[in-house]
DNA sequence: CGAGGGTATGCGCATCCGGCATAACGGCAA
DNA sequence: TTGCCGTTATGCCGGATGCGCATACCCTCG
């Protein structure tokens, strides 16, 4: 029940309207809700006035609902019902107890990490009910914005959007380059930055992994050279395939190595500048229980993968 | 948009951090809302102090939302769009611009006036949405009691609950007596309440047609005797089917004359006082035009059927 | 550095709203 | 019939609330 003070608004007033109308009595109802008769009636009145219309017949036994008093009862009653239950949902969520955790990452990206933390996260908190999506991290990206998830496990890309977020970095990658089995670097144990200068790179497109071409292109003008980019794709899984067919190069993160892929050979980068951040991002604000011991549990993986 | 003194409660506040969030600028939102800057500051404050946590993360650039203002947004917007209409309709309602009307009425007894009376409120209200309930006197009265019905055709029975609602008399039939079709009475052309002394009465359950034995009984009390009622039957259908295997007798409005029912004779009661009001009963306060004039409508028939 | 955009906060004033006291009405019992 | 009791409505007053104005502080950009 809202205090005195806080008696401010229609809602309000049509909350102490259902009262009145159960107790059939302003008198009664008054007493309910612990203020005077007088300061009641007002209310009433008031509401009255803001509907333009009659709620209540008066008389000297008590009150009865007008039609239109019914009519408020029958829509009002469940809608006053579904607000005060998001408010509860809203005050807990604030408390942190949301008990709902929806997490964005990319499966190939986030697998061998998200796993052992999320059986770290059901052991410590078994209530938690986890929502997984794997999307990429434009999505990831998107999702946050929206306040459609709570967390992502994202890489690179996701470092300039990291002020928007509260953000940990989980880890280091080294880079590997993806070239055909058949391309001499192919037989290389590992190659640098700079003998990839006037080779054509495969790009990706920006709108689906953000900040992917502008990270390599950081990379090789650290060691001298401009790539050129012959293709841009509409995604990752298509990279592999352009690398082959058109005897190009794209760099990659190292979790890469473990993927087979037909016809494609990764060779790791030796420059130790070549490093790809892994992160996790979540909403702003403070985090809900579930929130920050998944966190927790990334960085233990995190530590443990090194 | 409510003026600015009536910004006081908590669903006011909730309705402006929406416009706060969608134009990512409490001094944006704020002249949109046409309240000044500070006055917006505060009233986000204070819903973050009453829902127990931030809702805005405040940047030199304007505002972001938080988790936690995410989750409000979320959960929010569709309560207020439902509320907003609910208020709208209730308003139209109290300005007797209500299209829908639901009416509640015994087909046996009302179906002669009523039918007539539809056709006119067809021609003259066009947009009326109708919702015809054919229910029990007890149900009719329950219905307008829970403001589940707008509008009520009802005999007798209606009578005591006239004070309740609105009411006007429509018309008064005249009173018949039914009687197996191997009565003697059966073949009297009418028969005065009197010569009724002695005999068996049916009567209905008070659960089903209230009054309606206290009705009988005044009536018999003024001829000078006192009813027993043999048998209480549960529904008016089964009263005639007791005349029969009971040698009983009812009393019955003269409209179920013109019901055939086998083995039943219905002979007129020339008593000058027996008479069968027949009433319409609707919501107190403003009364919509829909139920204006359908109360006018059945007027205009009534007159038509004496 | 200054200008311009943003949000937060002190102060004063107007409005709102509650409590207290009282008026008016209807119903019921002696 | 009168008095009592229950009801709702309303006048008056004071405290609480919330707004606008002015200002402080921060950040970004030319």
């Amino acid at each position: 029940m809202p205090d005195a003070h806080t008696l401010g608004g229609m809602m309000e007033r049509i909350r102490a309207l259902l009262t009145v109308i159960e107790e059939g009595s302003v008198n009664r109802a008054a007493v309910r809700l612990r203020i005077t008769q007088p300061a009641l009636s007002r209310q009433m009145q008031a509401l009255e006035n803001e509907l333009g219309g009659k709620l209540l017949e008066r008389e000297s036994s008590g009150v009865k609902p007008t039609g239109l008093g019914h009519a408020l009862v029958k829509s009002m009653r469940p809608l006053v019902g579904s607000y005060d239950a998001a408010l509860a949902e809203l005050r807990r969520q604030a408390r942190g107890e949301r008990s709902e955790l929806r997490v964005g990452y990319l499966f190939s990206a986030a697998q061998s990490m998200l796993t052992p933390a999320l059986a770290k996260l059901r052991k410590s908190q078994p209530e938690v009910k986890l929502k997984l999506h794997d999307m990429s991290p434009r999505e990831q990206l998107d999702g946050l914005r929206a306040g459609e998830l709570d967390l992502a496990l994202i890489g690179q890309e996701g470092v300039t959007a990291a002020s928007e977020f509260h953000s940990t970095k989980l880890c280091s990658l080294h880079v590997c380059v993806a070239v055909a089995d058949d391309d001499p670097i192919a037989a290389q144990k590992n190659i640098a930055l700079k003998e990839l200068k006037g080779r054509d790179f495969i790009g990706v497109d920006e709108d689906q992994v953000p900040g992917r071409n502008r990270w390599a292109t950081a990379l090789c003008k650290s060691a001298g050279f401009k790539p050129r980019f012959a293709v841009v794709v509409d995604g990752i899984s298509n990279v592999l395939s352009q690398v082959v067919s058109e005897s190009a190069v794209t760099l990659l993160p190292g979790y890469f190595e473990k993927l087979q892929h037909p016809g494609v050979t990764f060779v790791p980068v030796s420059d130790e500048k070549a490093r790809w951040d892994f992160i996790v991002l979540w909403q702003k604000g403070r985090a809900s229980a579930a929130t920050r011991a998944l966190v927790d549990a990334l960085k233990q993986v995190a530590v443990t993968l090194r």
